[in-house]
DNA sequence: GCAAATCGTTACAGAGTGTTACAAATTATA
DNA sequence: TATAATTTGTAACACTCTGTAACGATTTGC
């Protein structure tokens, strides 16, 4: 999140790989390129890649059967590219799979405005639906949604605070996501009010007090340095 | 998602409002037509929209101050619609948070496969992603890749860092492979800061003390001299 | 309007991490 | 085989990030 997105490039022609390679790095992405399918399952295995550009037209497999494979088995953005342009390659292209798709030649300021988009997409948060009476259970723990109440294990009513319960609602409808403080916030509140903030941290901290049995070792509510905070408890169920 | 989804079209032109909605209920959608910006807020206090078309060019608050808006208090999917085609227009319409724009007059297939391809993205994202193998283990141990733990064979829980589990997970995804350090910078970071770090040597080397009997000749991780570190267990599974 | 509750900020201690330095191990070379 | 060059292991230290006490500001409830 906080670093440059990688980028594989999937293209048969040197001249277009060396074109996305330098206009990407030097807008700060990193970028690796490769020529067919073959070496993207290679880049694939040894790199962690954060979006995928497919050229359409590829020897051996083609793009499109490489993005159906591609799906079948992983959520990584893919922007299929295309010398042709009819609509019904297209719309191929889209109902394959693919999240947008571009022509060549491409304007590259399209090319970036579009991988930006799609990054944006894929980077946000995978959430539980939180219908309108949802109960949380975590580790003996029950979160009502709608009461906005959290009774533990031995049924004891733990009183929370306004901004406490937005955090652990927001904590526990992304189980086992590093949320940052950034997306936190935006979660409870809505925005970020200055950067270098501690509010968040504060409330993390009083909410291990009333939930953890070990505030200093705490097992339901994690720490990723550098990334922030993970709601990993040892059993989770929702219902509504 | 056991409905059809629920699409919201907010544009001044009748014609348009009309045509859209046509085509959209033909095609199995539930379709709702407004006028403007104001209408469109009634519109989803009213309904449970599951995407928003959304006109460039609107009377009263234009359709850019509006998707501005929507982004900042929901996620649902907006795709722009806009007579002008610039590059610029349409940079801007995706740089504000629209997932896709299509220019008018179009073509309705390629509207639905957008449609389509917009609400697919925003479906997965719904749904909670979990890791294919969340539970690695290896040699007695039980490396949790969703709640960041490590239990050993004794049912001890070792504290990781957060250094030091992502470390042990990357290498635990590719048993049996030489990492580089560059790989595993890549894979623990996402970027690679100086050529000559020695940082990763040194997690290793933590690492090693915790999870090695004897970490002077170490089972687990190995060493491959002038190559990198390799994830060599006596014994693994993975589960979920 | 007032008291109580809640929240955000600051400050500082402590934990986690990267860098440097040097010793030990390994490989290349004489 | 002896010696030099390269590579790795890790202690020590500096720097960064997080936890939380303390306190003042703000909001809530009456």
């Amino acid at each position: 999140m906080n670093e440059s997105p990688h980028i594989l490039i999937v293209d048969d022609d040197r001249e277009i790989r060396d074109l996305l390679t330098r206009v990407l790095k030097r807008h700060g992405f990193r970028a690796t390129a490769v020529n067919d399918g073959r070496e993207m399952t290679v880049a694939l295995r040894d790199w962690k890649i954060d979006l995928i550009i497919l050229d359409l037209m590829l020897p051996g497999e083609d793009g499109i059967t490489l993005c159906r494979d591609l799906r079948a088995q992983s959520n990584i953005p893919i922007i299929m590219l295309t010398a042709l342009g009819e609509d019904s390659d297209k719309i191929l292209g889209l109902e394959i799979g693919a999240d947008d798709y571009i022509q060549k030649p491409c304007n590259p300021r399209e090319l970036l405005a579009r991988i930006r988009a799609v990054l944006r997409r894929a980077g946000e948060v995978a959430a539980i639906e939180i219908e309108q009476d949802t109960i949380i259970e975590f580790d003996g723990w029950q979160l009502d949604l709608v009461r906005h109440s959290l009774k533990s294990a031995t049924s004891e009513y733990v009183e929370l605070t306004t901004g406490e319960f937005k955090l652990l609602a927001a904590l526990a409808s992304h189980p086992g996501r590093v949320l940052t403080r950034y997306q936190l916030m935006d979660l409870v509140k809505g925005r970020w009010s200055r950067p270098f903030e501690r509010s968040i941290d504060m409330q993390i901290s009083r909410l291990r007090r009333k939930l953890e049995s070990d505030p200093q070792n705490p097992e339901i509510i994690r720490t990723v340095r550098s990334g922030g905070y993970l709601f990993a408890p040892q059993s989770m169920t929702a219902r509504t």
